[in-house]
RNA sequence: GGAGGGGUAGCGAAGUGGCUAAACGCGGCGGACUGUAAAUCCGCUCCUUAUGGGUUCGGCGGUUCGAAUCCGUCCCCCUCCA
């Protein structure tokens, strides 16, 4: 057996470094200890660390909370670890019917691996896609025969898998838990095996199936992951997880002027968990920042400002941040018009002499669903046309080229007549 | 396979023959105050050029002057037992 060998002083700070870098906004790592032996190991021989995510081929629209994970990859990078992004294409085509909603429509390969490409599209905005590994779990899934399957499922009793959260929860409540579902962590797992992954990363709500891979790697006779756990970014809300189908988040395609506007409207106790966990500020600046916004020498406005306008420099370049910025300061600060309204097309048959009614031109311009609605914010004194409020719910608009149109604080429109 | 419970507006939830376009809460929207934050206050929240009209309470069909409410039938969901 060969004697251990020790780390000079610089290399020991390295693994320090790397190790402050890590831990940074991760809520859990399990094990710590063996993540630092992992570290020092790779120090020393100069090896990276491979580092997994593994990711559902269905959505590929992602956004700011995506990037939590995302951002903690990018750090591995920087660090000189590899990553691997893992795409799970075969779970993705079973289909995943969790609970008793409608069976997932089955992805074909070619709807697979477009996703796959939108992905890291977007991944390059926030990480260098050059050095990623890709990988799909089909590849070996895809392989496995029936016995291959039942050595996998033997691994793990079943009162294991009732320890799970989620499990736990329907199981006690009376709800339906088809056996098949247990396999998600466990193909999950697998999938850790047959990378031979260092890390895995993921949301605390993955803690189970990270820790799955752990499992597996040590049955089948492999160098156990380390899992760590990001928290789940809250979304505008304040209170639940940033998704799209909540309505509550920020996306990373979404224009510049949306997505500092957004950031605007995140309440004042989350930005902190916002900026510790997608920018780029180090530990020292943001207990710079939590200081000053607690004793009153920052203001939390200018905090947010500032967070806004670095989401846009991520996702947009920093020109369009300056953009941005202006935009808010004219629009909503002083309440002016913003320069680059939306322009919407009104045909001219739609008028009579030239007029139409309110209510009518606001659905026509698609800044209320309905005539009902538009009479409403007529009559809330939310309507303004060449910023002159509108106080009768009858009035004919003489429409002009050029008119501009508001509803509320933030619905605008520029009329082109067709 | 057996027994029971339930499907009401975006969600939760009242209502069990006319006074119900349907209480209340949440959410959402508009206004005030602000920093497009939070908190608070006021108002709105099926469609309709509207003190009126139209279409709603899982689907269809009936009873009735009148139905979310009664009857029939069909669909869906859930719980308990096996």
């Amino acid at each position: 057996m060969e004697k251990k060998r020790e780390l000079t002083v610089e290399q020991q700070k390295e693994v320090e470094r790397q190790l402050e870098i890590i831990r940074r906004g991760a809520a859990e790592i399990v094990p710590e200890k063996e993540l630092v032996e992992k570290l020092e190991k790779s120090v020393l021989e100069g090896i990276p660390l491979k580092v997994k995510l593994g990711l559902d081929p269905s959505a590929p629209d992602l956004h700011v909370g995506h990037t939590v994970v995302l951002h903690k990859l990018r750090q591995f990078q920087e660090l000189g670890h590899q990553v691997q992004l893992l795409i799970g294409d075969f779970t993705g085509r079973i289909g995943d019917p969790t609970g008793k909603s409608e069976t997932r429509k089955q992805l074909t390969e070619e709807d697979v691996k477009r996703n796959a490409k939108t992905y890291v599209e977007q991944f390059a905005k926030v990480m260098d896609v050059d050095k990623i590994e890709i990988y799909y779990n089909s590849s070996w899934l895809g392989k496995m025969d029936f016995a291959d399957v039942v050595r996998l499922a033997s691994n793990v009793t079943v009162a294991r898998m009732l320890e799970r959260d989620d499990f736990t929860k329907r199981y006690q409540s009376g709800q339906p838990i088809s056996v098949h579902e247990f396999f998600y962590p466990l193909m999950q797992g697998y999938d850790s095996v047959a990378l031979k992954s260092d890390i895995e990363l993921g949301g605390t709500d993955q803690k189970f199936n990270l820790l799955m891979g752990r499992q597996l790697q040590k049955e089948y006779g492999e160098d156990q992951q380390i899992a760590i756990m990001m928290p789940i970014l809250e979304g505008l809300d304040g209170v639940q997880k940033m998704s799209k189908s909540l309505g509550n988040y920020i996306g990373i395609n979404e224009p510049a002027n949306e997505i500092y506007g957004k950031t605007m409207s995140v309440p004042d106790d989350l930005m902190l968990k916002y900026y510790e966990l997608v920018t780029d500020l180090s530990n020292d600046e943001i207990a710079a920042l939590k200081s000053g916004l607690a004793d009153g020498s920052i203001h939390p406005r200018d905090a947010k400002m500032n967070l806004g306008k670095t989401f846009v420099t991520m996702f947009h370049g920093q020109e369009q941040a300056e953009e941005a910025e202006e935009h808010f300061k004219t629009v909503f600060q002083q309440r002016t018009l913003p320069s680059d309204l939306p322009e919407v097309e009104i045909s001219s048959e739609s008028l009579i002499d030239g007029q139409l009614w309110v209510a009518k031109l606001l659905v026509e311009l698609g800044l209320t669903s309905s005539t009902g609605e538009g009479r409403r914010m007529v009559q809330q004194g939310g309507v303004r046309i060449n910023e002159e409020k509108v106080e009768d719910v009858n009035a004919q608009i003489a429409v002009q080229e050029g008119m501009v149109v508001q509803v509320g604080k933030r619905k605008f429109a520029k009329v082109l007549v067709k």
